[in-house]
DNA sequence: CTGTTAGCGCCTTCAT
DNA sequence: ATGAAGGCGCTAACAG
């Protein structure tokens, strides 16, 4: 049934079949220049039965485009990943692009693009925070490439554009209603990755709604949290061990807030009762947690589909905006004492 | 400081700056053929200068082999997805291949390969259950394309390679737990999606421990469940208003499983001691929900993994051992019963 | 070890 | 509306 692998017809074998030249073919399936329907469908007719595929690299070579966008992500890991994934995914598909993945690997940011995103390989680049160092971005950025960065902004004086959530406010906001609504006054404070832009906003928004509520910035309420269950816990656990006394937890995000309902269950402080928490993201997690998370939406998806759409205008029209910067929704649960 | 778009550097361009030819240059970027150190040093130098960064499209059509490697997903969503992806990233990034991941979309299985994944896009495809349906994968397959299906079986007569995860046997020894260590009797089974292999093992293990001891398979019990939240919960709410009785629930997966726990709470159903409840999986949100979740733990990273490293081999090599049936395993936690 | 020369498969003016 | 021909940037024999 099978040849002896008739190495996969080309252009040329679909001219022949359809009794035209290949530029017939060409156009047929660029549809850039009009073709008579009689002969259209005699190309189409032999594109079908030849089972033919244009090859993508030889329409790149061609065009000087790739219809590619690539994707530098640090790593990929929890829940974080999948929806800012689908919403990328859901527009380039929708405007005609691949997606080629990569990530930086263990090693941490890196100074350079890996060199299958690299120039040419790719018409643009999205850059997730943690991917990249400054150098690397403003290698990226000399080469010529489009680019746009997320969750991220970009060093001084390069006007690379750049999407991501507003942190401070919505963190001003929930810390405030601990203060306010559920009368904490020490409030924790489980700090983020060092080099985070979001866990330096939050922890701005914290800072503001103690001081602007006359609370005090108490440097032994403030602890490393890393966005990992196990620093938050250990965090936590060595704060009670300290004898610190505090009737509040913001955990930074939602991970760090599971391993501080850990560190609190296991020393049996009761949550909300005794110690309030809420994190930040709203994963898929939140509301599922005993108690339910009190916490704020990063719209993740969004910022995915953002970007994506972003990165697509500037490819085509060398222009878009600087930053995009969205929303974020306080999300009450049950976890900072409000009544199920 | 900007010239006017010097359009990207070519081989040619580095050629001349280190005063050699181009094949010269092609030789040391490809380390295929023993290239003079002195000379070497030359042409990196000039590479490094010139920024020069070899233009895929055009290896690729020289080659006839892209280095790149296509991802088929139904779609992005839950648990499931990052760890699937950390695992064939792993190996993909390991082995010098680019990822291009492509989603079947919400319209369901596709007849036929997308085009940006057909043929000579792409040096073969991973596919994953419900992404393609049975003529969707016959026509990769006969385009020649290297395929490695993921939790699904290939049509019959196809030699396609597969991997995916032991479900009946797990199952078996889960129900069986219930059965036989916490004496249940009346054993609730929520189904998976209709085509869903998985879903079809996890039934026949569960049906399995049934009758090898001696239980009756109850119609009455089951109901379905399709590995999401809403329906769980709302099977379940059905099977307690129409007042079945039923002492335990093996949900198919945790997401159903989630379901469960709410339809129960809603009810005032406690869990374990009125009904335990069991999933599979092993999602991230298992072992913080209330009680933590007995279920079984599926190595998905595992699966990507060996996935990707049965398709580089295929593609290497033009052969792949047929199956990779990965082991499950039981994770005992609290929901069933068992003692924290 | 290095230079020369064909293509790889397609798009794109330029004529017709 | 269609055909002819050059070129996109690189690799891979083939000579030397």
């Amino acid at each position: 049934m099978r040849r002896k692998t008739p190495s996969a017809p080309t252009i040329h074998d679909v001219a022949k079949k359809a009794g035209v030249s290949i530029s017939t073919v060409s156009r047929v399936i660029t549809r850039n220049v009009p073709v008579s329907d009689e002969v259209a469908a005699r190309v189409e007719a032999a594109m079908k039965e030849l089972k033919y595929v244009p090859r993508a690299a030889a329409r790149n070579l061609a065009t000087r485009r790739t219809k590619t966008i690539g994707l530098l992500l640090s790593e990929i890991q929890g829940d974080f990943f999948a929806p800012l994934l689908a919403g990328i995914e859901s527009v380039t598909d929708e405007h005609g692009y691949d997606l080629l993945i990569s990530t930086a690997g263990r090693r941490g940011p890196h100074d350079e693009l890996p060199p299958s995103l690299g120039n040419h390989n790719t018409d643009g680049l999205l850059v997730f925070a943690g991917a990249l160092t400054g150098d690397g971005i403003a290698h990226g950025h000399s080469l010529g490439l489009p680019l746009v960065l997320i969750h991220q902004s970009p060093p001084a004086g390069l006007g690379i554009p750049c999407v991501t959530i507003e942190n401070k406010a919505a963190t001003h906001h929930l810390v405030a209603h601990l203060i306010e609504v559920h009368h904490r006054q020490r409030i924790v404070l489980l700090r983020g990755l060092p080099h985070n832009e979001d866990a330096y906003w939050r922890e701005m928004g914290y800072r503001e709604a103690l001081t602007t509520r006359g609370l005090p910035l108490d440097p032994a309420l403030v602890a490393p949290g890393d966005f990992s269950r196990q620093v938050a816990r250990k965090s936590i656990t060595q704060l009670l061990s300290d004898g610190v006394a505090f009737d509040a937890v913001f955990a930074g995000d939602d991970e760090a807030a599971i391993g501080t309902l850990a560190a609190l269950r296991d020393a049996g402080k009761r949550v909300p009762e005794e110690v309030a928490v809420v994190g930040f993201d709203d994963q898929r997690l939140a509301a599922v947690l005993t108690p339910p998370l009190t916490t704020v939406h990063a719209p993740t998806e969004e910022v995915g589909a953002r970007a994506a759409r972003k990165l697509i205008r500037l490819i085509r029209t060398g222009e878009a905006e600087a930053l995009t910067l969205l929303p974020s929704q306080l999300v009450i649960r049950q976890s900072c004492g409000c009544p199920g």
